[in-house]
DNA sequence: GTTAGCACTCGTTATGTTTGAGTGCTAATT
DNA sequence: AATTAGCACTCAAACATAACGAGTGCTAAC
């Protein structure tokens, strides 16, 4: 429905308002050497255009911007190949090159070098703590009546617990119950510890220690603990140099919204289908992103998804290179993790 | 050597230009109830104020402000009987009331709450964890050749390592390496591990591990990790409500430097200094905090220093209040930690 | 179908004016 | 001698006006 000529304007406009991000008349398309029309020929595509609803102006006079549905267009049927910087390729290797042992560790280098290399705010949620396995539980006392429950999971993440014991526990019942605990539980995944504990671990319980009712209770609770997977940030501050951000209030309100963890949870928990997705404008459910676009992608063990990396950044952001970054990032962490912890 | 009548004109000047952020003008003062001479008076004595350096003038004909002198006069000298707000205090007695068994979790909440009563950002620094002894070591093997190091402190602090094991370590290797460990290193301080691993262990592993050159060689490496003491923040976007900032480069100046880890280290770590610590304006060594001043107050643990409590906020900060609650606050934490993790 | 031409729109920038809150200084008052 | 009234002066802020120019839409010619 949109002739070869319409996307080749369609296709400029938006490549050029992306980089400078000024309205776009006219005169400055006609002037490009890949343009042999003039500028009122332009002129009427460019109104053509507008009635469709992909751009739009800021006042009656102005040059023209692309609208939200513009930019879905964009991404959607425009997208040049995707062309990776090498400088880029290379920085994202290098972050699995040197040995990073522990994955949060990996996860926040990412974020960083995400952000660094797009200039835009990364947002990455830390693997899923709930489909990760036990792989060791410790229990160690710190004073009378309290002790730290250490749960070591199989992708090494170390999760911990200061606890109050149950009245009448004493050592000897404590090391039982590790000992119990660690024979029944071992590579049990966290989602099923429950579960796992009425129909594994409650009847040795029972034989082996004094009061193991409230010992069961006690662990019940512990279990039932929901400890939320992080959030990971980098370049928050990147931010403040888009130019759509120069009103403090505006940044106010997005600094505000992207804190509540809760809401970028469910946004990026939304965000698991397969492969790179994009959100713009008003598709993000979070209000205060209504001129933001969030493009993110998914990580997983071994089939298993794990988490989720984002970008963030105005509507107005360079979609090809984030998305091929992305894209790129997404599976080469996929591929190192899985090879790291599947084998197991 | 400065009047009385000059002592309050200037008590007058900061504490109105602290609520409102503009420039105070004669007129504005003579017309308080406080004050019974003409506006002509005040000029006179403005006019002298301003040549003794603690107030000073936007442009030739505004109102005056304080200068970074009368600030300093007024926190030094001028400070009206510490007034605290009751429901203030009632929120920090609630952060000890509710059960919260977690340093970390009882140092996060109190920077959310400082930063939420205050309206500046509140820094505060981790616990020092050089200066807590070894509770308990455990080592988790988690595939061939790589293990987590769990260290934890007498405060119930965690403190872990993934870590690529020596060429042929077997499992009874590691095990009689972590009772050897645990059984001469329980109470040693973080700082002293390193020496008491030669004093203590060299003979033992000598006698107890085969290849124990290789080992040792290892923990060593392992206990020099200078693991930094962890910054927590609260309140970081309460900068945007300052008029002081509504400028964005300035923001994004000020964040950037807050955000160096290390800087703000060594900043709240001067404040060392027993009580509250007042750094006004060009006193931050930090050039990008020119415009704010950090109150700074420190907590301790059995009288052994542990961290820092610090807020930040523009030159023009509710001195009085602050220093309240920072001392408040450092005082019921010292207390509070004191007795929980000094008994043992 | 394309383009030259032109009137028109409107944000931006520059310029001038007015206003008012403030000053410093002097002379009168206490 | 200290205080105050009075007044000329300053300057940022607010407002009005005009000029500019990058853009438009439309019409008529190519």
């Amino acid at each position: 429905m949109l002739t070869d000529r319409q996307l080749l304007i369609l296709q400029i406009l938006i490549d050029e308002y992306i980089q400078n991000a000024e309205p776009l008349g006219s005169r400055s398309i006609s002037k490009r050497q890949d343009i042999s029309f003039s500028s009122a020929t332009i002129r009427n595509e460019l109104a053509d255009l507008e009635e469709m609803g992909f751009i739009e102006k800021t006042h009656s006079s102005s040059g023209r911007i692309p609208s939200e549905k513009g930019y879905r267009f964009y991404v959607d049927n425009l997208l040049s190949p995707v062309v990776m910087r090498n400088r880029d390729m290379k920085r994202i290797r290098s972050l699995f090159h040197e040995k990073m042992l522990e994955l949060e560790m990996l996860i926040e280098h990412s974020a960083n070098l995400l952000s660094e290399i797009t200039n835009y705010t990364s947002i990455i949620l830390g693997p899923e703590v709930y489909e990760t396995k036990l792989k060791h539980l410790q229990i160690v006392p710190i004073s009378t009546g309290t002790a730290i429950f250490i749960l070591i999971t199989d992708t090494g993440h170390v999760e911990k617990y200061t606890v109050e014991l149950p009245d009448g526990m004493d050592a000897s019942d404590l090391e039982r119950t590790v000992n119990i605990l660690n024979e029944r539980l071992k590579g049990v995944p966290f989602s099923h510890l429950k579960i796992k504990l009425y129909q594994e671990v409650e009847g040795l319980m029972k034989t082996h220690l004094r009061n193991y009712e409230k010992t069961l209770d006690f662990l019940t609770r512990l279990f039932q603990n929901e400890k939320s997977d992080k959030v990971y940030y980098g370049g928050k501050t990147n931010i403040l140099n888009q130019p759509e951000f120069q009103d403090v209030e505006k940044v106010k309100a997005l600094y505000n919204a992207i804190e509540k963890q809760d809401l970028v949870y469910q946004l990026l928990h939304q965000g698991t289908i397969e492969g790179v997705n994009v959100k713009i404008g008003a598709e993000n459910s979070i209000q205060e992103m209504k001129n933001c676009s969030l493009i993110t992608a998914s990580y997983s063990i071994g089939g298993q998804h794990m988490g989720a990396l984002a970008i963030l950044g105005p509507t107005r952001m360079e979609y090809p290179r984030v998305i091929g970054l992305l894209d790129l990032l997404s599976k080469d962490l996929t591929k190192v993790l899985t090879q790291r912890y599947y084998s197991n």
